[in-house]
DNA sequence: CTGTCGTACTACGGCTGTCGTAGTAGAATA
DNA sequence: TATTCTACTACGACAGCCGTAGTACGACAG
């Protein structure tokens, strides 16, 4: 059974993130589940790697974070809100794309024999 | 203008790599210039990158080479021909895109409003 | 009342693949 | 005589992903 590439995703886990971003603002363990349930399970991100997403994207200034009252489950949520540099290279991202999926397929062949 | 996402084709050089070795053996300088014209100038392969590639793909058993007695500018040639085991990689990697691409594009906007 | 599961992170370090820079070397072209 | 083209090789830096581990609280099961 085919897995997603871990290294195809690397370019665009930053992308996903500010997809679901675009409805409003969210925080790390909801954006986990986001990604997994709109994957269809066929993609999870590790922690880690999203953490470190949120971290790179705040210095770059496409998001900005701001800290719950509440505490839930032991933590304090920090939550990220998509700023307008952060739309502008979604859709920076977007079209690259599109552009990246033309090149590559035409290297790949689908269904035919090899 | 868009360029093309060198973080999504880092999983997919190897794969472009031996797409083009399916037609028969080929060389670095060769393969390099197929990929340019192949990708419409879009996309052009670092010439690190691709010996790099050569060099694990070798050790990985998906390709094996054999060098040739003439000299061509000034160094010999190294041919690179693909093995069954590459074919079979090629094939995975294929449906892997399928995969990855239909995941990715769940979380993409196309020409849409951001 | 003890342990596991779920929530919500943070820290640290390793790995892989890409990339910049630079060098070698001969033939061909201007 | 100098530049361009061919055909590589070596070295080291860097970014992003990932494994591992730890912290901390509430809820629920047995």
């Amino acid at each position: 059974m085919a897995e997603i590439s871990s290294d195809v995703i690397r370019g665009y886990n930053d992308t996903i993130i500010l997809y679901l971003l675009l409805d409003g603002p969210s925080y790390g363990y909801e954006i986990s589940k986001r990604i997994r349930t709109g994957a269809e399970e066929k993609y999870i991100i590790k922690e880690t790697t999203l953490y470190s997403a949120f971290t790179r994207m705040e210095k770059n200034g496409y998001i900005e974070s701001f800290t719950d009252e509440v505490m839930s489950g032991g933590k304090k949520r920090t939550y990220y809100r998509i700023t307008d540099s952060g739309r502008e290279y979604y859709k920076a991202k977007c079209e690259e794309w599109q552009l990246t999926k033309e090149v590559i397929e035409k290297f790949i062949v689908k269904q035919g024999e090899v």
